[in-house]
DNA sequence: CATGTAACTGAGACAAAGTCTCAATCTCAA
DNA sequence: TTGAGATTGAGACTTTGTCTCAGTTACATG
């Protein structure tokens, strides 16, 4: 598989975009921790690394990603997004405590099938999808009883 | 089936909050449209109705019909949250046109099936989801070819 | 029904998130 | 190597949303 920093090269040369120092930097950074992150933690770990990118270049670069499909928007939550990466990954969905706030990941097969046959129903061309379910978890459930 | 007013007026009560003609209007007006609408829409439409409330308190009554569950949150776009009325309606999901942005909403009977087991699998007490599913409509591709 | 208390509202100050401008700099096709 | 045009950073600016507090109101209680 081509790594993202070739595929995001290869997105960039298509719109008649550049690569540069500042959006290697970024998309780097992004691929390496595999958490949900925002533009503030973002920033931050750029800054740990000694690089000082501006919050305009990492907010414009932050869209090509997610335009390029190797981000993702997650879920917005306290007043802003968050995201994650998700090239070279499973597709995976998010379950979210309504209790505590925890986030647990699933991979849900079922969900190719759907996708197919909701298309068809609707004449519309799936290309992707994003499910969340809301609830409980064990051991909020259990501080509740 | 109870109104949503009297379901709202529970809900108050139980949290040992009042009934506020401006809290009954706002959820007048949430209820008036089946539409999608954002902060600004619906004070727009308040004032439209010769209504005067303050920015303030539609910010603050929009969260409280969204955690009374009247209320859903359906998406982030534009810089701000997109809302729509859920109670006395039968649940439905979003499609979105990657194209022109068009919604389009559908109900996805498969879904309760696929709840139930993953929140078996998980140990997770499943209360609701959110299922979007992004790709191109019909006309949109059209006009790509 | 009168009343006291605590909840609520509105105006506008404030804070946070995100966009825009423009001069200086850099990328890359030719 | 070079020039056109894309990109960057600093900070002003805009938009979205929250907070404060004085005046007002709902409603439980007697």
């Amino acid at each position: 598989m081509e790594s993202e920093s070739v595929v995001f090269r290869e997105f960039l040369s298509r719109k008649g975009m550049r690569s540069t120092p500042e959006r290697e930097e970024i998309l780097a950074e992004v691929f390496a921790h595999h958490d949900h992150f925002d533009v503030e933690e973002l920033i931050m770990r750029l800054r740990l690394r000694g690089l000082r990118i501006s919050r305009a270049s990492v907010y414009r670069t932050l869209a090509l990603l997610v335009e390029s499909g190797l981000v993702q928007e997650v879920f917005y939550e306290d007043g802003h997004m968050h995201y994650e990466h998700i090239y070279g990954h499973e597709h995976h969905c998010h379950m979210r405590c309504l209790g505590c706030r925890k986030i647990i990941e699933f991979h849900n097969g079922a969900m190719e099938e759907v996708e197919k046959r909701l298309g068809a129903d609707h004449d519309f061309q799936v290309t992707g999808h994003k499910l969340e379910l809301y609830g409980y978890c064990a051991s909020c459930r259990e501080k509740r009883n």
